[in-house]
DNA sequence: TTCAAACAGTTCCATTACGAACAGTTCTAT
DNA sequence: ATAGAACTGTTCGTAATGGAACTGTTTGAA
């Protein structure tokens, strides 16, 4: 029994510590998505779209877990600002193919240099960890994720 | 400056792995929320609070980061549903003392035997890592977020 | 003592997020 | 060739979210 509840109070401990993470990451992205006249989605769009200059919304969509309303949307909101092109992929209509604009790159490189931004934020973290400790870091993580997504297919 | 871009890649892919983390945490925490009829604050604040027993509202935020007006309102939910009294304290009048309630035992102990929940799910992830794998993780954790929590301080 | 500031929680409301139904495109099997 | 299944993205309506202004309580300084 108090075997059982260490152990629980280990998971949970687990879960606090992203969920703290968490809490922290949405923070800085806020603040500094609303800095850029930016929402939540389509400042994390652009930070993802940006290295690759091109995307499909497809691939956005993969890499970023948004659900494809959320995306829609925040893709024709970074349309309208003229931030991205947005046109049909070559051989699949079906697909939306999403250029960077100069002016995406721009605010992009502002961005960038952002002290305040999650990116640099992220550097800070990055760099203060030991080689070893990132690559467990990230060992450790894909692991849980493997089992999280599991438990995902599991309960559908 | 490709060392600079291999930093700020490293970066990025340590951010993408714990936006995928949370992505997969907040799936399973919206269906098991949705299976015990429960919003995601509820289901959290319920989680958070049933191994104490009892706790303060400004506790429960503290431990849960959720603003205090989803805050409120999740509460205000717990109680019309009485899985947990609230009363104000003893000797503080502005604060409230949750206190889970029998129908709130009863859910929580449903909840933790559910083999699709959160608290399962992380069960099973913090089997998978060794003990070192754990702590080492924890620290990891715990310094990053140190770092991200000077960031928001740097940025307001 | 009294008044202002800090604090805990509530209320209100504008904004945002997302599921579900939909439209158009492509693929597959017959 | 064609119907139907699977896919990509859009639209729409509902619900959740969280900031700001509020009420009542406590603290502390003059």
């Amino acid at each position: 029994m108090s075997l059982e509840k260490d152990a629980s109070i280990r998971s949970e401990k687990l879960l606090h510590s992203f969920w703290h993470v968490n809490h922290c990451i949405r923070r800085i992205v806020q603040r500094t998505a609303l800095e850029n006249e930016l929402t939540i989605p389509q400042y994390a769009l652009l930070i993802t779209l940006a290295p690759f200059e091109e995307m499909t919304q497809k691939q956005l969509g993969k890499a970023t877990f948004f659900p494809k309303s959320t995306l829609s949307q925040a893709v024709e909101g970074l349309v309208q600002a003229e931030l991205i092109q947005r046109n049909p992929v070559e051989d699949n209509r079906r697909e939306m193919l999403l250029t960077l604009s100069d002016k995406g790159q721009l605010l992009y490189n502002k961005i960038q240099s952002q002290e305040s931004s999650v990116l640099k934020a992220f550097e800070l973290a990055t760099d203060s960890l030991s080689e070893k400790q990132y690559d467990d870091l990230l060992t450790s993580q894909r692991q849980i994720i493997t089992l999280l997504e599991e438990a995902i297919e599991r309960g559908e």
